[in-house]
RNA sequence: GCCCGGAUGGCGAAAUGGCAGACGCUGCAGACUUAAAAUCUGUUUUCCGAAAGGAAGUGCCGGUUCGAGUCCGGCUCCGGGCACCA
């Protein structure tokens, strides 16, 4: 049923074909049939209140192209969408008005869907949820719980960005120039108990399974460094008073022992107090105060000018014996190997630098291949001033000097991951709450008889003014556990969550085989179940939402799991992933390890979540700076859709360039594919709106025409499939330009080219093809197929060369011998001058494309 | 500092090692129009030339090749990411 506009009136078009498609559930995803399935993800959106820019639809209309072509292909397509729904934003802007964040963010959700659906998607929006739901976020909880059981869930105390004058934590985008980002008020590191995920239990594989997913190139890289797996050995150092023990380090260069001549601790290293001088002590506190009065960013920027200060203290070294300074100084991280080195300055950039400033001896101990004596040297060598093991290449002296120290009990080779394990918890309200509460030890051994199989082996304790309080689960029944109403989104002062302040909610008798609580002002309830327990106040951060949303969208309404077997069987995991970079690291890692978790509970089927990844690039503002607020540079979908309409601003934004390329937003390119779609129309629909007199059933189209529409149907397929939506366009404008040079053509030559056109621009095509008197919608027609025999001239161009200039060129027959080739092109008139008097050394004949003549001198 | 991208007309760009600049924008000229808009046609890398045609040309320097925007080596600039990881 189409419109009867007589011009392209696309305000009148899209809505039109919109609510049609809403009211048909064209785009209802129904699993189970025999078709095979094609799964295509974007990420989805925080929805934000100042709405979409134009760099949102960039991704989304890629996805909504490859969606609409893979059902054309026969597929049976998922594409989804959501709302990433917690974070930080909400809550500020709760802080500041005193309204509930849900409430800001269901309206913000409400603009967002809006503007997304005022693009015409191709979305199930029946699938839609927002991470904030409870029956989403029970799931999120749920995850959490296998994690716990798993003992990949502890507590620990984890230095956050604390606020004195706004008693709060803040996030490290809060904190600008040490400096808190509302008010400007001086901020200082404090340890707090923060729930950390045991990543690391999982760096290997995460490492080892990157070689099995279709991403680009520099992701897995990044990934790789991220993950920052070296191979060395961990070195027992003596230490000169022996009541202290020993001082491990980690190595990757055990090799260069000998040239080792001093030693270095972080400043946060626990024997750092122990190992220093009563004469040095005050030395060390004034650095120590120092250290911590520098920000990460000043501590790392500071990274040119090396500072430490001597302990005192002397260790011996297991090779040689000979007594090694120790030092202080923070250029050796507590969070990285043992946190602290043995320090070869002849052989490492920042002990070479260290010692310099402090007139440490720098002995040489690898001597470079060349004989080059320049140091530090890092490079390649043999050993040299190392006895026993002089003359050996470094890697065979790395393996002999960790097995003879091995041999002896002062080393063993190890295996250090930069990796860090994943601080899980924020002092917030807007968040999910975690499935916790705190009893004390006696409650716990009483609980862990009817709840053992929900309880990590160690338990998960934390002690406090010399009280140990133990974690204890909710039943799973007991989920969701939604956000108690709160008087004030303030935190509580105290460096915890608002939710500290609700006490009816906080101090409760828990039941640890039902999960029931009673406020604890309230008498205890009969049973022998109830236990005095305070909740967890912190919630989890926003990546947990985002961890495994692509999961939820296979089965989203399932109150009995996350998502059924059978949906999990069917739809799998995406089979393409559409997102920026920025989250090339960080989400990506994360849901990498849920998933894991989760294969290895047996609950989905595969190990990898995003087989296929994709990252489309930033589209800058017309300045060519980033799109901001600030720099008044954000072009809005909105105005385009109003002054274009939807499908001009669809194809324009793939017309721009290359998907992953960056590239500037110049609006004046728009005109361009608006015209390209008035053309399309105007060769459909004539100015009375009836259907263009040329085009008939019975018209019989020229050679070229049809040779041409062959062509565009295997471009346009081909480049969709490779994701170049630019030059699948620039096709679909050169056959149009073709078709407007026609007196008659074919009916269906048309029909075709709109199923082309469908992918791109669904709202104009679906007009013109119901105008056209097709049924049913374009979207459930099948992709046209291209003749091969068809995309071969009889004649081709040959492009003649004289010593690799072109020369000229002629049409010839395909398939043309190259003597011919050769005799063609010396009876040519613009190249026989280039010949005369010349021998033709070589030919080199490249049929169908290029003869080039190679002549003598 | 390290890692990853990128650099092609006035602009966005295109080009399995084989005619550089497809397609689109802009500009210019023309057609239609009383006129304008819209639409259509032509033209638009630079230099020489009346033209035919020729020469140069893909950030810079060199190399491989019959032939290089494309491959290799060395730079410059721009963008992004990471940053004392022992």
């Amino acid at each position: 049923m189409a419109t009867n506009c007589k011009d392209y009136n696309f305000l009148e078009i899209e809505p039109h074909w919109q609510s049609f498609w809403k009211e048909n559930h064209t785009f209802r995803a129904t699993a189970g049939t025999s078709k095979p399935k094609y799964y295509v993800l974007d990420m989805f959106p925080y929805p934000s209140g100042t709405g979409l820019h134009i760099g949102h639809p960039e991704g989304y209309t890629a996805t909504d192209i490859l969606a609409r072509y893979k059902r054309a292909k026969g597929f049976n397509v998922l594409h989804p969408m959501g709302w990433d729904a917690f974070g930080l934003p909400a809550e500020q802007h709760a802080v500041k008005t005193g309204t509930h964040p849900a409430a800001n963010t269901a309206a913000n959700i409400t603009n967002i869907r809006r503007q997304i659906k005022a693009l015409g998607f191709s979305y199930d929006w029946e699938r839609e949820f927002a991470t904030t739901d409870p029956k989403y976020f029970r799931w999120t909880q749920w995850i959490f719980l296998q994690l716990f059981a798993r003992g990949l869930a502890y507590v620990d105390e984890r230095p956050v960005w604390w606020c004195p004058e706004l008693r709060t934590v803040l996030a490290n985008e809060e904190v600008i120039d040490g400096k808190s980002e509302v008010g400007g008020f001086p901020v200082e590191r404090r340890n707090l108990r923060q729930w950390v995920l045991r990543i690391t239990a999982y760096a290997e594989r995460l490492l080892a399974d990157l070689k099995d997913v279709d991403w680009p190139d520099s992701t897995k890289r990044m990934q790789e460094a991220w993950i920052g797996r070296s191979e060395g050995a961990e070195i027992s150092f003596k230490l000169e008073n022996e009541a202290l023990g020993a001082l491990k380090v980690f190595t990757t260069r055990p090799d260069t022992l000998f040239g080792c001549t001093y030693m270095v601790l972080a400043p946060e290293h626990p024997l750092a107090d122990a190992l220093t001088t009563p004469g040095q002590q005050a030395a060390l506190e004034v650095y120590r105060w120092q250290a911590a009065a520098k920000s990460d960013l000043e501590r790392t920027d500071l990274a040119k000018d090396k500072s430490g200060v001597f302990s005192g203290s002397f260790a011996i070294n297991p090779v040689n014996g000979q007594r090694v300074p120790i030092w202080i100084a923070d250029y050796v991280l507590m969070g990285y190997g043992t946190g602290a080195i043995m320090a070869v300055p002849a052989h490492d950039e920042r002990d070479f630098e260290f010692a310099q400033r402090y007139e440490l001896p720098i002995p040489q101990v690898i001597a470079a291949p060349g004989g080059e004596t320049k140091l530090p040297y890092s490079g390649d060598g043999t050993l040299i001033n190392s006895p026993g093991y002089d003359g050996l290449a470094w890697p065979e002296a790395k393996k002999k000097i960790t097995t003879d120290l091995a041999v002896r009990g002062v080393a063993r080779a190890t295996v250090n991951y930069k990796l860090r394990d994943w601080l899980f918890s924020r002092q917030r309200y807007w968040g999910e709450p975690f499935p916790i509460v705190w009893v004390s030890e006696s409650d716990y051994a009483q609980a862990k008889a009817a709840r053992s199989s929900t309880l990590p082996t160690v338990p998960v304790t934390f002690t406090e003014n010399g009280i140990t309080h133990c974690a204890l689960p909710l039943p799973v029944g007991a989920l969701p556990l939604e956000l108690p109403k709160v008087q004030s989104y303030l935190p509580s002062g105290s460096g915890e969550s608002p939710l500290a302040n609700v006490s009816e909610w906080l101090e409760i008798w828990f039941n640890y085989e039902t999960g029931a609580a009673v406020p604890a002002s309230q008498p205890r309830p009969d049973g022998d179940a109830w236990v005095r327990a305070r909740r967890e106040t912190n919630t989890m951060p926003q990546w947990a939402g985002s961890c495994w949303y692509y999961l939820r969208f296979l089965d989203p309404a399932n109150d009995g799991a996350f998502a059924s077997p059978e949906a999990l069987h069917y739809w799998g995991v995406p089979d393409l992933y559409v997102g920026g970079a920025e989250h090339a690291v960080l989400h990506l890692l994360y849901a990498r390890f849920w998933h894991k978790v989760l294969f290895d509970l047996g609950v989905v089927p595969q190990s990898e979540p995003f087989t296929k990844l994709f990252h489309q690039g930033i589209i800058l503002g017309e300045d060519g700076e980033k799109m901001s607020k600030s720099r008044g540079n954000v072009a809005n979908p909105d105005t385009i859709i109003a002054s274009h309409g939807t499908d001009t601003l669809r194809l324009y934004l793939m017309f721009l360039g290359p998907l992953e390329a960056m590239k500037p937003w110049n609006p004046n390119g728009i005109e361009g594919v608006h015209r390209f779609l008035q053309k399309v129309w105007r060769e459909c629909i004539d100015r009375e709106g009836e259907i263009k007199a040329k085009i008939s059933a019975t018209a019989t189209d020229s050679p070229e025409l049809t040779k041409l529409l062959h062509e565009t149907i295997k471009k346009v397929g081909d480049d969709i499939e490779g994701l170049r939506f630019n030059t699948a366009i620039s096709q679909m404008m050169i056959f149009t330009n073709a078709l407007q040079k026609t007196t008659a053509v074919n009916r269906g030559t048309i029909l075709a080219f709109l199923q082309l056109l469908a992918p791109f621009a669904p709202h104009c095509a679906e007009e013109l093809w119901a105008r056209l008197g097709e049924t049913p919608s374009i979207q459930e027609t099948l992709w046209p197929q291209f003749d091969a025999n068809l995309l071969f001239a009889s004649q081709v161009k040959l492009v003649f060369q004289v010593n690799g200039k072109h020369r000229g060129d002629t049409l010839v027959l395909a398939g043309l011998p190259e003597a011919e080739a050769v005799a063609i092109a010396r009876a040519h008139e613009r190249v026989m001058p280039f010949l005369s008097g010349k021998a033709i050394k070589r030919v080199i004949y490249v049929p169908g494309k290029i003869l080039n003549l190679v002549l003598e001198n």
